[in-house]
Order: structure tokens, then sequence, then C-alpha cells
DNA sequence: GTGAAAGCGCTAACAA
DNA sequence: TTGTTAGCGCTTTCAC
């Protein structure tokens, strides 16, 4: 493996001008800009860029740290952010936690001790510490979760706003025992998704309250088996709010189970448009969340964020849509 | 933030000492691997991974490089390499090459750059040029790519045979213009498809051959317009097979536009069983990969290879199960 | 415009 | 068992 040094000798100049040449600095004379790319290609050299960075005291990575990888709600994101990332020569490393807050905790860890420029992060709960990070001036975006203690910058996808307006369209069309089926407390999407849910709720009396309410981890299989769970009660729900894809994909596998059909036996409205909810029958009602400009917008913070350390923290909420399709109807 | 040094001056020592103790050296006196503690996390000290990297020549960390991170079928791979990687100490880095063979080499290059250990790479085409990783001696584990030239270790999901089962289970249903759906030429996944679909109808004659195959990028929107357009021919198939989950939706949404029945007016197979596709009216017959698999076999090639860098390559073919359900039959 | 040399933070000989 | 020291590969003053 051939190193600056190499080029150096083979160019016939010293390490210093090999870097400025590589590096397009002006202040080169053009004929040995020339001795040297030709040197470093016939060396096959690549710059060492842990070596780069540890002089440089910085990197041209982010941390991309989400919950779920199998959502697709979250690739949106993770395109948005790239793209922005990219925009602005940044490469972004994508880190699955899986929900889980010790793989979270240990990416996070491994952000620091690699020293990315900047955390991007969908946390696990709201007890997840950034604190760490901003110590040692890494800059952090959060996604979806509320600012508390610190303030850090935030976009937040409108959550509980669309969670609220859901269930008002279910109890408008006259659902009256609608059960909500959402991620584990502490959760921040969850959290607010229940939130918006009991807004919708508590304004029109007759639930009652948490025996319709499910917590579960966010896959397809809690959203089956929750939704088995609310169907065998004595007093049954006559309609579902769902909090996200996976979650719904469960849910209507758990309608078919029971020979219910979705809209005209129970109304269901869930979050996240999938390309499949158009394809089931009836189409699935859905809470449209803008993910990739959810992306979009924090790859946008972080990037004035580095440019502005102090500036103050920002929080950025983008709005969610409803998209009435059959599954909402009788 | 605090250095080694830092904290060598806290606890009185000298920074080897430091270091040894922090890394687990049982060679240090337990008072002093105490004191050093303590003053590592007084100083709230996080070690520099790049420093370290660099002193030690290797990094703890894999890329892994896939072309669409929608596509579930890739989440469950990546999945699989990160349990792998994470039970030997790696941690994976995502990069998504959006089936673009540009940005495919610009992450290329980044690992190169950043010297990780190792890559594991589902080309965006057959070109793909993994030579220079090679050369500078990172381990490389290719998915459902044949070797090429240079010998790599590979794991091939069977996508071969898959389509040729699904094609052959289409023609044993009855349906007599099998179309095929993939993705573009020079794809590795996407030639093997055509290839098994080819295998299955050279045996039964009657179709014309490139009339009924579409070759478009893989993704929902292209599925659509690509069904649309074999519908609109003057003698359309009645069926088709499908290379994977974001097409078939595009195909499904096809025919539903068309006010066509899966199974009754066109048969359809697809690769991938993602969730949704039980719940559509009618099921969907599906070719299913075990992709968790795949993406655990790639995790141990990879840690095989790093252990014993110049053993012969070796390639893993995992089988493909169908399953049929109801958009196969009339 | 170019080179010599220092040093980013860490680990691993080698000495003591 | 502990400390001293060299050096991983690069960038960047500071002289020239």
């Amino acid at each position: 493996v051939a190193t600056i040094q190499d080029v150096a000798v083979r160019a016939g100049v010293s390490t210093a001008t090999v870097s400025r040449a590589l590096n397009g600095k002006s202040t080169v004379n053009p004929a040995l800009v020339h001795r040297v790319i030709t040197a470093a290609r016939e060396l096959e050299y690549e710059p060492n860029g842990l070596a780069r960075s540890l002089r440089r005291q910085e990197t041209a990575v982010w941390a991309l740290v989400i919950t779920d990888i199998q959502n697709p709600f979250f690739t949106s994101v993770a395109r948005g952010v790239e793209d922005g990332a990219q925009a602005a020569g940044y490469s972004v490393v994508l880190c699955n936690s899986d929900e889980n807050p010790q793989k979270e905790q240990e990416y996070l860890k491994v952000s620091l001790q690699e020293r990315v420029a900047g955390v991007i992060l969908w946390p696990t709960s709201v007890h997840t510490d950034v604190s760490r990070l901003l110590e040692h001036d890494v800059a952090v975006v959060t996604i979806d979760r509320a600012l508390r203690g610190r303030s850090v910058d935030a976009v937040l996808g409108g959550s509980r706003s669309g969670a609220r307006r859901g269930t008002r369209h279910l109890v408008a069309q006259g659902y009256r025992r609608v059960a909500c089926v959402t991620g584990p407390s502490g959760n921040p999407a969850a959290d607010e998704c229940l939130a918006g849910y009991e807004d919708a709720i508590r304004a029109h009396p007759g639930g009652d309250g948490d025996a319709l309410v499910r917590r579960v981890p966010g896959q397809v299989k809690e959203g089956y088996a929750a939704t088995i769970d609310l169907l065998a009660q004595p007093d049954p729900p006559d309609a579902l709010f769902v909090a996200n894809g996976p979650l719904a994909a469960g849910a209507l596998e758990a309608l078919a189970a029971r020979r219910l059909r979705a809209g005209r036996d129970v109304g269901i409205v869930a979050f996240d448009d999938a390309p499949w909810t158009r394809l089931v029958d009836p189409p699935l009602t859905v809470v449209s969340q803008p993910a990739y400009d959810v992306g979009r917008t924090a790859a946008r913070l972080l990037l004035s964020r580095l440019d502005y350390p102090s500036a103050a923290a920002r929080t950025v909420t983008l709005g969610a849509d409803l998209v009435v399709r059959g599954s909402s109807s009788r």
C-alpha cells in the first residue's frame, strides 16, 4: 500500500507538495501537479482517510441512527438525509438501533469515538442520552423527539397532529369505539401518536381509555397479536388507529384471520403511506408523513449547526396529511 | 476534549499505562488500573478511534454496500450481516448505492480510504470493479454475483433457480404467455432472474422472446409502467413473473388500473416474500429467498476471509422457495 | 512555489 | 510492572 511518502519519492518532490497537489491547492506549479498525479496513479495511491482526519481534526462522515431499517418510512428519511449530505460533501453511515436502547448507545459511542462530524438521531426513547456527544462538540439533530433538558435541533414529523386528525376522521365516520395500536411507552413517535389519539378521543367520550390502547414493539407480528387481542375483548373496538406501516400490516392480517372486513366491520387508519397500502382491499386510509422531507430537513439543520455551532437550537415541524381511502368508511 | 495524555497526567502514570489499562491488558497493577479508570471517567475521556486505527493499522468496521435500501429484501440481508458482525465485534456501516454505479464507486472509494476491514457488496452491475479493494488487501464478499475474473467469496441467493421454478409454476398452471419484468441489464440479480425465466420458457415454446420481457429500474413506478406497457400489446401476456417486491407492487397497481384480477385474468408470481404480499386479494404467490441467511452467510464468509486472507475463494448458494398462493391460479 | 519538520492521539517495541 | 520513545500517514505552519 503506497503512502504519500512513496508518491513524493517517485515524483521527486516533498510530501508537502504531494499533499498540496492532491488537494488542489492553487499555489503549486502545474508541472509538479502533473508529475504528482502521474506518480500517484502509477502507484495506485489511495489517501489514508484516518490519517487525514486525525491530522485535520475533522471527518466528512455523518451517522444516521434509526430504530428500524425494515420500516419503509425510515428508508425514505434516510434518502432525504443522504441527498442533503452528499450535496455538501459528507458521507452518511446508517446505524440500525433496532428499537434497542443498548444497541443505540453502542452506535452513539462508536460515532463519538470515530469522531463523526454530526449525528442525526431517531431516538429509541425519551431517555436516550446525547449529552456525551454534545460535550464533545458533535453536532446532533434529533427526529421526532421533543426537546428535553439540553436543547438540540429537532425536526418533528407531525405525529401528534396526524394521529389526532386520523382518529377524528374515524369518529366523524361514525365509528364509536376507536382503539389505538402504537409503539412502546417512551418511544417518542409512539408517545406522540398516542397523545394525538387521546386528544381526539377526549373530545368524544364513550371510549374507556386504556382498555382500547395497545403498546407493542412496532413490527408486523406484534400488530397482529395486539389486534387479535383487542378483538377478543368482551366489548371489542369497531375501529383502529395504528401507529406505523408494519403494525398496520399485522392488524390487517388479524382482521382477515377473524373474517372481518376493513371499513365495513372495523374502520382502520394507519400511519405511513407505503406502496402496498393502495393494493389491499379496501385500500388503506393513511396518515402520510413527508418522510423524505423530514430527512432532507434534518440534513439542512445539521449543516447549519456545523456552520454555526453556537446558534440557538431550532425545531422544524412538518405537517402530516390524511389520505382517505376505503378502509375508514362502512 | 480529553486525550490519553490528560488522563495520564491526572492518574500520575504514563500514557502507555493508560493505554494498557483501558485496553484490559493483564500486565498492569490493579491499583493503577483503578486510578486510570477513575481519571478517565472524571475527564469524560473518549478514546480517539481514528488515532487508534491509524496506529494499529486496522479498523473494526465493515461496509455493506447495497443497491436499494427501500427494498425490504435488502433490509433483511442487512440484519443478517449486522448480527454476524456484531457477534464478532465489528460495526457495520450501510451504504446505499441506489442502483447507481457512480454512487457505488464513490462508496467503495470511501471504504478504501477509511480503511474498513471488509466490504460486503451487492453490486449494481457485473462491471463493478473491486480490484482496487483487493489490491489494498480489503476483504470482499459479494452477494448474488457470479465470480468473474478475480475470484472473490460470494453468496448466491438462488435467483436463477427461483425464477425458473416460479415461471415453470405459471406454465404448469396453464398460463400460455408468461412475461417477465426484471431489473436493468447488467444487474446481476436481474440477469439471473431473466436467465431462470428463460430456462423455463425455452422448454415451453409459444412465447415470442423479447416481446414479453421488460427490463426497468426495480421500483414501484417502473413496475407499473412496464406492466401497463405489456398489457397494451396486441397480444398481451396472460401471466407475469416479476423480479422483486417493489416491481410487483407496481405490477399489481397496473392490473387494478386495467380492471384485471390477479390469478383469474393475469397470473402473477414475484420474488420477495414481503409482509404485504399476504394482504392483497388474491394473496401473491412468491419466490422467497432466505434474505436473513444470505446476510448471515456473507458475514460468516467475511470473517473467515479475515482470518485466512489467502484461502481459496468460496461460493455458497442458498435455495429459494416457491410459496404458492392465490395469484397464480385461475 | 517548495521543503523541512512538527504533531494530530494512540499503541507497541524496547528499556529499565 | 512501568516508562520512554518511535512512528502510523497525513496536513500545515514556518522558513527559504
